[in-house]
This record gives structure tokens, sequence and C-alpha cells, in this order.
DNA sequence: TGTACATCAGTGAACGCGCGTTCACTGATGTAC
DNA sequence: TGTACATCAGTGAACGCGCGTTCACTGATGTAC
């Protein structure tokens, strides 16, 4: 009676694992045993609940369906898990995201708003790890936070390489100004994920708002003569 | 020996009390005794630590230098003793915000930049009140994020007033459309509040993008032809 | 192919600790007469 | 002005509980010879 009987129920709680593998070390080929388990179960109590600084030992290993003490063979701490989970999450949205704007970039069309629409379609299929990053981005430990800042970095690089590369019509300003562009949408947009998950009725008009947002800002920062870069310089 | 010795040390850990006065109930004449020293003590250990939602009773009671059964005399339990303070929280920042950005019109100057300029010393004068507001707008408790978004949609009225009161040359587009933008202001300036408490070196350059991000986003929206409320239109 | 051994994930009991809640209590303060 | 009583903030002991951590253990799996 060594191993678990209730194992093969807990296998798989998925319901927002990419479909680009799972990602983690040990896990190429079948059940996804310990280590997996235990950062799935992070990753859904920390969507349920509040924050990942409130989980505690015991709660998490019962969700993962281990032994309490199990949780020393992989972690040093529950810290530990939630550090090595925004990690991996980080890498997974930053890469997830990067593939989603391109292929709305590939379809044509309007690529702020389209790409905006798809990002959110993106969120509806992963709440968990959205709502884990919107979370932590500005609420638990300082490790957490760094990580997911530089998150939102890579985030707007990616987003001025695309703007730079497929909207040469926009006469956009210099390379940092762009940036500085880039980041503040990233990190409206990853905060507006958390409005549509818990605002199932509004979520058409917070789409229309997050691309407005980018429209604007790009817009107001091209702008030329208005509003250039207005420094110590009183409007009257 | 019924009173406790150290209650003259707790009486005013202050350092971040409004001008304005205490505008709690029973505090108009002396002591902050109890029901008071509560509120601060959850302010004071939610802007050290993580989240409000951390606070366990018997800490609180300590901080406030009370029994820790002396809690359940002015409230049913530590939730209550958040959502009162959020309450009273997001009303005083309100109120003092509203005079700081009034009191940067009546000096003239650029409007925009001026008050954001303010609103960040603000800010370093009163951290752990914006710290608790930032932190708990998508963290904890459901109840205290309603009352924070409820917080913002004020500060955003406030500012579409005094937008559409201050500065007529503009040409601002209609009121619904301002009150998205003075609402996306709000809550950028928020977290944007957070960081530049965090990063003392790169204030001048917080403020200075907070600045920019008002500009733009006005800019942008105000723009007469680039776009205006591009729904469904391919931008190609 | 088989044996011996090391490694590794997980178990189960036990520990000391701080927690939230209850209860009966103690003085101080306010109020009616 | 004085007495009797109600109210109210805070005390202190006690409770049962879940927590994080430790330790010696058990099988299963991999590896050397």
């Amino acid at each position: 009676m060594c191993v678990p009987p209730n194992v093969q129920e807990h296998t798989v709680p998925a319901q927002a694992t990419s479909p680009s593998g799972p990602a983690t070390s040990t896990s190429r080929t079948a059940a996804p045993s310990g280590r997996e388990r235990l950062l799935r179960a992070a990753l859904k109590l920390s969507a349920q609940r509040r924050s990942i600084a409130n989980i505690g030992l015991r709660e998490l290993a019962r969700e993962a369906g281990l032994h309490h003490t199990a949780i020393y063979r992989h972690f040093k701490s529950v810290d530990d898990v939630a550090t090595t989970l925004v990690h991996t999450l980080s890498s997974q949205l930053r890469a997830d995201l990067r593939r989603t704007r391109r292929a709305a970039v590939e379809d044509g069309q309007d690529m702020i708003r389209a790409s905006t629409q798809r990002y959110f379609d993106y969120v509806l299929q992963h709440p968990q790890g959205v709502i884990f990053c919107a979370r932590e981005v500005h609420g638990a430990l300082p490790t957490l936070r760094q990580a997911l800042q530089a998150m939102l970095d890579d985030f707007a690089m990616d987003s001025a390489d695309d703007l730079a590369e497929l909207t040469p019509e926009l006469e956009l300003p210099d390379r940092e100004t762009v940036l500085v562009l880039t980041r503040l949408i990233a990190e409206h947009t990853l905060y507006a994920a958390m409005d549509y998950l818990e605002h199932p009725g509004q979520r058409a008009q917070i789409v229309n708002r997050a691309t407005l947002f980018s429209e604007w800002l790009i817009a107001g920062a091209s702008r030329p003569a208005a509003a250039p870069t207005p420094r110590s310089k009183p409007a009257g």
C-alpha cells in the first residue's frame, strides 16, 4: 500500500495546460507525477484563492494528492514552489502569446484589434496562468514580482518588434519611446485580463477598451506636433 | 492593572495619517484608542507585508497593543477590519487627491504634468494608504476589490470634470470616452505609485512616463481623424 | 542473465507552536433618579 | 450632590485544531559487475 490508490485521479487535473507540451523536466512520456503535480496544484490553488503566498504546505500536498512531507523531496519550501512556478509560467505565457500575436498578424487585417482579440481568446483558454501572473505582478514576494516585471519587459520588446516590422505606415517615434508604449500596453492588457475573466457580461466592452487603449497610446505618441515630448513646457 | 501600561507608546504610530483629521467616529478629541488603533495597525501591517488577507488576529492585536480577544469588541473578524479600512482609506484618498489636483490647477501651469507631480508627492507622504489600495485592487477579497474599483471610478469622474472644466482648448471627445480615458489614467497612476515607492532612483522617470501616459492617451483619443472609434474596420 | 547495492519518491508517526474562538471576569465611564 | 445600575473596553485562561518540520521507514527503479 505504498503507492496511493488515488494517483490516477490526480494525474491530469489539467484544464490550463498549454498544448505546446508540459515543458517541465521529467514529464516527457506519461503520468505527470510528483513535482509537476505540485506545480499544477499550486497554480490551481493560487487561481482559486487570493495569492500564492497564502497556500499552506499541507494544503498544497492535499491538492496534489501527496503526503505533505513529500514536498521536501522536490522543493525546499512552498516559496520555492512559487518561484519555480512563476518562472515556468512567465516563459510559457510569453511564448504562447508571441505565437498568438504572430498568428493574428499572419491573418492580415487590423493588427492591433485582431491581436488584442486573440489575446483575450487565449486568456479564456488559460485562465489560471493569466490570473496567477496578474495577481503576483504587484502582489507577493519580491522575487516573483521581478520575474513578472521581466516578463512584461519581454512582451514589450516583442510588441515593439512587431510594430516596427509590420506597421511601417504608422510613423512611430523612436525605439525607446515605442518600448515605453508597448510596456504600458503589456501591463494594462495583463490587468484587463482579470476584469475579462471576472465579468463575462462585459467582455466585448473590455476587448474594445483594450484595443482603444493601444490605439490611443500609439496615436498620441506618434502625433507629430501636439504632444511629442513636452518636457517642462507649460501647456497654456 | 487593567489598563495596559504601554497605551501611551501606541497612541500615535501615525506616519501616514492625513492632516485633514482622523475621520473615524470617536476620535475627535484625544487618544486614538481601541478601534482606531486596530485600523492603523492593519494599515501598517498590510503595507509592510504582502496583503491584508494574510494578517492574523493575534498578530493584528499585538501590533495594536491590545489583547487579542479585544478585537471582538469592535469587529466581527479580521476581514471586517479589512473591509472597514478599505472604505475609510478609499474615501480619504479620493478627497485628498481631489484637493491635491485642484491645488495644482489653481497654481496655473500645465495641468496634467503639475497634477501628476503633485500626486506622486502625495504618494511619498502617504505611502501606506496608497500601497494598500494598489495591492488590494486586484488582490484579496471581492468586497475590497469592488470598493476600490468604485474608488477608481470616482477618481475618473473627478478627472473628467476637471478636464472638461479647465482645458477647453483640448477639443476632447464625448463625455463617455473621456470617462474611459480618465479611468485608464486613474488605474495606471495608482499602479505607478507602487513602482515609484519601490524604486527611488527612477522616480523622475516614473513621473515623466505617467505624464506621457496621460498626454498620449488624451491626444490619441482626441485626434480627429486617425482612430476615433474604429469598430470592426480593417486598418490597412 | 542474475545478484548486490545505491538512489529516489513517498509514507506515517510524532513534536512543539501559534492560531481563532469561547467564556467568565474586571474596572472605568455614563446615566437615571 | 449622591447612590444604583447599565454599558462598554479590555483581560486572562482555556479549548481544540491545523500547521511546518524532523525522523526512521518502505518499496520501486536504476546501475555496476
